[in-house]
DNA sequence: TCTGGGGTCCTACTACGT
DNA sequence: TCTGACGTAGTAGGACCC
């Protein structure tokens, strides 16, 4: 471990509802709740205002409404969600090339790499101007904690919440960690702890006396090792900037769940088509076919199926998920369904026949090696089919359910919290909308709160709009710890 | 109370080739 | 030819994180 305290690590404080509360003055100091709000949503995020009701993270929707009924419940808007993190990130950079992003709200920087801070002093100065600087760029605040690793570093941002920046002294780390709880360490969620807790284990120091022998026995080698030394404060992982991606894949979990067949092998279709977009976008290519499947009674299982070479061909991935949707029995119903793609490349399968295709050709023409080229076309003889093979028989069924109704689809496009535009009521957001009819409020970041309106769903004058900017200018300015939204 | 979505990593088991 | 040990790849499930 390091000497100096140089590893930052800032977590945006409420992320999710402090931006909705930025964007809309009506909800500032009052509980906000962000997440699904289907009737299987959990909350994404509480405003502190909420948290006091006892409403928090991944808890189920209706019990934060039973807790705190008179909150502002909203959908996420990611698209805004990622344009603040950009801004943040980007003030990260400029403290070190060394940043590594663990969500939209969080990170760690190495400020040594960056030469931005070597000692105590340094680092504090650079805390306290990072936050300085995110809230005025951003109108939000966000805190930051200082140690000589990234997981004292976490620690240290959790108890600077909210708005706040906690610095540990090296050489104080075991005492600081020795009474707190197993839970506090990075890997201890509430099936450890609960293991931890009936062999007598409760606190940091209490996993450190039991020794790393006693650890592995309890939870196995990786665990046990990890955690022994995460009790004695060691931890060497490095801040790493560039992290590849090992998987991607999406998933949907359904209102009511699904028992018709046919409509199960349609969501996995769609599933499988969105992956394969998410896949390409990405640039990447899959080897590794996944189907996760949870059922009404929540017990979850997946299947999955490994191909000769990595595909970003939709048609392949919707027929593999489809091969393993057979070894499975749905007849209880349907909860969740998902497709991954995981062992990724950035080529496929058909780049490399492609290639060998083409340098085959080369070979031929160059003269007498016909024997190598004859091996190629039978190469591509068996790609052929394979591929054949593979897209065989992808008749998409007609969507059942589709007549569910024009009236909610019509009420579904004006999402609580979403941004509108009135042609005659300038902008404003959706407050709520059913039975035929929208609530909007209209008001802006940098204006008062704002008076709120009913319409049709179909008033043609209403439409929905991009987010507006938080901050109408952004400068920098280090002293100035105001209230983040600007006038005007 | 009734549990999202998108990931990573670890463990255990099985199959298979040598 | 059979058998066991070993390494590796594939598969499934689970814990954890944000």
């Amino acid at each position: 471990m390091r000497s100096a305290p140089t590893i930052l690590h800032l977590d945006m404080d409420a992320f999710f509802a402090s931006a909705e509360q930025a964007a809309k003055p009506s909800l500032r100091g009052k509980a906000v709740v962000v997440g699904g709000l289907g009737p299987r949503g959990v909350v994404a995020t509480a405003s502190y205002e909420a948290r006091r009701f006892g409403v928090h993270s991944a808890m189920p929707m209706g019990q934060a409404r039973r807790l705190a009924p008179n909150a502002a419940y909203l959908v996420p808007r990611f698209g805004l969600y990622r344009e603040i993190s950009e801004q943040v990130m980007t003030l990260l950079r400029e403290l070190s090339p060394l940043v590594e992003p663990l969500s939209l709200d969080e990170a760690f920087v190495d400020l040594e790499a960056g030469g931005a801070a070597s000692d105590e002093r340094s680092a504090r100065a650079v805390g306290e101007r990072l936050r300085a600087d995110i809230r005025a760029v951003t109108g939000l605040t966000g805190s930051v904690g200082l140690a000589a690793s990234k997981m004292l570093a976490k620690i240290a941002s959790e108890d600077a919440k909210p708005d706040g920046l906690v610095l540990i002294e090296p050489g104080t780390e075991r005492e600081l960690l020795g009474p707190m709880s197993v839970r506090t360490l990075p890997g201890v969620g509430p099936v450890t702890g609960d293991h931890l807790r009936r062999a007598g284990i409760t606190t940091v120091a209490e996993i450190a006396e039991a020794g790393q022998d006693e650890l592995v026995r309890l939870l196995g080698k990786a665990h046990g090792v990890h955690l022994y030394a995460m009790a004695l404060a060691h931890d060497e992982r490095p801040v790493v900037a560039e992290r590849d991606t090992k998987s991607v894949s999406v998933e949907d979990t359904f209102d009511i769940d699904i028992h018709d067949r046919v409509r199960v092998r349609l969501e996995v279709d769609r599933l499988a088509e969105r992956c394969v977009q998410r896949l390409r976008v990405g640039g990447h290519s899959g080897r590794t076919v996944v189907l996760k499947v949870r059922r009404y009674d929540f017990s979850t299982l997946t299947r999955s199926e490994t191909l000769r070479g990595p595909t970003d061909d939709p048609g392949v991935v919707r027929e593999a998920a489809a091969r393993l949707l057979e070894s499975v029995d749905t007849t209880g119903g349907v909860r969740l369904l998902g497709v991954g793609v995981s062992g990724l490349a950035d080529f496929t399968q058909e780049d490399l026949f492609a290639q060998a295709a083409a340098q085959a050709a080369q070979v031929a023409e160059a003269a007498e090696a016909t024997a190598v080229a004859q091996r190629a076309e039978a190469a591509a003889a068996v790609a052929e089919s394979d591929a054949a093979q593979e897209q065989g028989g992808a008749e998409p069924s007609g969507g059942d359910g589709a007549e569910q109704g024009a009236e909610a689809a019509s009420e579904r496009r004006w999402l609580a919290g979403h941004d509108v535009r009135h042609a005659e009521y300038g902008p404003g957001w959706v407050q709520g909308s059913g039975l035929g009819r929208v609530t909007v409020r209209f008001e802006t970041p940098g204006s008062a709160p704002g008076r709120v309106r009913t319409f049709r769903t179909d008033d043609p004058r209403l439409e929905r709009s991009e987010p507006l900017p938080l901050v109408s200018a952004a400068p920098l300015l280090c002293e100035d710890a105001g209230q983040g939204a600007s006038s005007g």
